[in-house]
DNA sequence: CCGGTTTTGTCATCCGAATGACAAGGCTCG
DNA sequence: CGAGCCTTGTCATTCGGATGACAAAACCGG
């Protein structure tokens, strides 16, 4: 049974879906072996250690995710194609919130040995993102920030939510929170690099 | 020795460096005492378990906030205090990087059945401000928004910070990072609650 | 001032549980 | 058979928590 069909996917799914929510310290190897319906022993004999299989997670969360940006820059064409490329970014967290909590955890954890991510993944990411948007932005906008400011933002919504007044946290899987997200960072990304409103 | 000259708040100090760096998860008891130079079995005499430390450290950083926050309010007079609101509230997260650090783990559901501390402090911390702003701001101002979106800035951007073009990190303890920050965030509410550009 | 008692602060130590890792063996299907 | 897949079993380590012992200080009746 379980055979290989896909068994390494499945961990990888389990893996991503428990250190997404509870972070790299907070997940045993054994919930995720649990979660994927497997053996301890088996997790190990698929991915590895600990520490391979919260590699594995974060490059395949970071494929996808440059696999999204990339298309999308190569579709920025003026200042209103941002609004787009930031339209699809938001849409991707909006469906994969793993991976803005997965990210979430990751900054708040140096104490994880593997700077490899950031240096090797996370830069080169930013940087093809901001070489497109200077192309199309007026000169002595500060590119850099307003890409920090929303992936701060859309991380934040997206894997923190808010805190609503009956006490419930609604994260961007809520469409009604997306909208107003979505909206709203429009018209912050908009005045940044000076458009005008979108109306939506 | 060491007597009760603090040793409370010694524990508390390192229990908020500890918990704010490494998470709930991350941090043990043991690591806790170590860097109070005390006794484990003595940092649970004075405050008790790891939950209990927990909650303590949160308790005092949130009394912090609410302070600052409280003292800010009280001064609001219209729209454009609402600038010095938030200048003083990233002044307190730039002075006290433990604070949005501790609140960005638990948004990630850090130890999550402490729920009372949304429940009783961040709602009503929130509803505040809220208030406070409604008063000055046009109609229509999608308030909360306002807040929550400079809220996970300011809280994205002081422990999370910034990953520079050298692959090095920068927060707001960084005085130029915390300028640009600043300009930043001060023109996104100012056109968000559709105020004149704040050349600054 | 004083002897004895209580309270307070600290420590070394132990316990049950959980963790990451690994060795060795057994499936099962081509 | 035999290679790929999975399990059982075990190990050292670490965790949070609790216990009992001890010293110093505070307290108190005389």
């Amino acid at each position: 049974m379980t055979s290989s069909d896909g068994a390494r996917e499945r961990i990888l799914d389990a893996a991503t879906r428990l250190f997404a929510a509870l972070g790299y310290d907070g997940t045993s190897t054994r919930m995720i072996a649990e979660a994927a319906g497997l053996n301890v022993a088996t997790v190990a004999y698929h991915v590895g250690g600990k520490r391979d299989l919260y590699v594995a997670v974060m490059e395949r969360a970071h494929t996808a995710e440059r696999q999204v940006l990339s298309d999308a820059v190569a579709q920025v064409e003026d200042a209103g194609g941002l609004l787009t490329l930031v339209d699809r970014y938001i849409d991707f967290c909006a469906e994969h919130p793993e991976v803005p909590a997965l990210w979430m955890h990751r900054w708040l954890s140096d104490a994880a040995d593997v700077a490899h991510l950031e240096e090797h993944y996370v830069r080169p990411l930013l940087e093809m993102v901001a070489a497109a948007a200077r192309k199309v932005v007026p000169d002595g906008v500060d590119v850099e920030y307003v890409i920090w400011t929303v992936v701060w933002c859309t991380h934040g919504f997206g894997s923190g939510g808010v805190l609503d007044a009956d006490g419930t946290r609604h994260g961007l899987d809520d469409p009604r929170e997306l909208a107003r997200f979505r909206a709203n960072v429009r018209r912050l990304v908009a005045t940044a690099i000076g458009l005008p409103d979108p109306a939506a």
